[in-house]
DNA sequence: CTCGATCCCTGGACGC
DNA sequence: TGCGTCCAGGGATCGA
């Protein structure tokens, strides 16, 4: 799941198979994870990728304005834009020979003046991709949270301990903290040995800075290997990532924790799984974990607190 | 303000 | 082998 660390590895390896490109036509798929397709269409063809940047999990492909041709640009087309992506869970965005045959959830591609095609491949469809003029886009960013490698102490603080949210929720909260995602959260929680679901307003000073070190420590780590690969995520050069194999809580259910060989347990916190070590990171009063699966059968049963009937 | 529930979507893991 | 069920989760949205 694409998270900061991952968006980032994205990034840079289309910064530099794309930038300098030009696009020609557009080509898509289904549209219903795109804001406004035909402006997709009328828009992108002619405009040069002049920068891929990373803005929390989104990624910003800032574009030219459109070459200046003999027809008058009566539609804006005369300023620079942006495609904006966000990778949601399964998204890919990677280029790849035009001749090469294209995938099975590929929904948008963009062929390249160089007779390569941008390809955005997404199954579950939970990403996001906008053509966005300067004024959209800049009020999209703005609601973005603070950016976890740059934020001071002091800021980090003010965002946390004001709030009687859980931790575990105003980490993953894009207007807290972008581009914070549930994997690094678990990490940097374990690495801080902080619980998932305590309160953010009842963290002490010297909590939350070690949190933010921690949290700082562990997005550098794995953008220098180059992001987490769980279930499919593949860079833009179609390559997994290595940090996967330094996650010390994340996915490590009944395993033992690195640091006190305790059991690390599985809980619901925010609505999402969350993993802990229930020795080092000790739980609020009242937290319950999920039972432990039995070994052999895997996970079986539920009886956890509020998801034992579904539809 | 914060919460849980629900929906979106599909592939993969698992039980039988 | 194959079918049914559950589960993953980022984010939007709605009601409590």
């Amino acid at each position: 799941m694409p998270e900061l660390p991952e968006v980032e590895t994205v990034a840079r390896g289309l910064r530099h198979a794309i930038v300098g490109r030009r696009i020609v036509s557009v080509s898509l798929g289904k549209t219903d994870f795109i804001d406004d397709p035909v402006a997709l269409e009328e828009h992108l063809p002619g405009r040069t990728i002049d920068a891929v940047e990373r803005f929390g999990k989104f990624m910003l492909l800032r574009l030219s304005a459109a070459a200046a041709t003999g027809r008058a640009p009566s539609n804006g087309d005369a300023s620079p834009a942006s495609l904006l992506v966000h990778l949601g869970m399964t998204g890919q965005l990677a280029p790849s020979p035009a001749a090469q045959p294209r995938g099975k959830h590929t929904h948008v591609c963009l062929l390249l003046d160089d007779g390569r095609e941008l390809r955005y491949t997404d199954a579950r469809r939970f990403g996001r991709i906008a053509y966005l003029t300067e004024n959209p886009l800049s009020q999209e960013l703005a609601a973005q949270g603070a950016d976890p490698l740059e934020v001071t102490k002091e800021e980090f603080a003010r965002r946390i301990r004001s709030r009687r949210a859980r931790i575990k929720a105003l980490l993953l909260d894009q207007s807290v903290l972008r581009g914070v995602g549930n994997i690094y959260a678990d990490e940097s929680l374990w690495k801080a040995k902080i619980h998932p679901a305590r309160l953010g307003a009842k963290l002490s000073a010297v909590e939350t800075g070690t949190l933010r070190r921690e949290l700082q420590k562990v997005l550098q780590k794995a953008i220098a290997l180059r992001g987490s690969s769980i279930s499919d995520f593949l860079d833009a050069e179609g390559e997994p990532g290595e940090y996967q194999r330094h996650h010390r809580a994340y996915g490590r259910e009944g395993k033992s924790c690195l640091r006190c060989k305790t059991a690390i347990r599985r809980g619901i916190v925010a609505g999402r799984s969350s993993y802990y070590c229930p020795k080092c990171q000790p739980p609020p009063r009242g937290f319950s974990a999920l039972p432990l699966p039995s070994s052999k059968k895997k996970k079986t049963k539920r009886r956890g607190t509020e998801d034992a009937e579904k539809k």
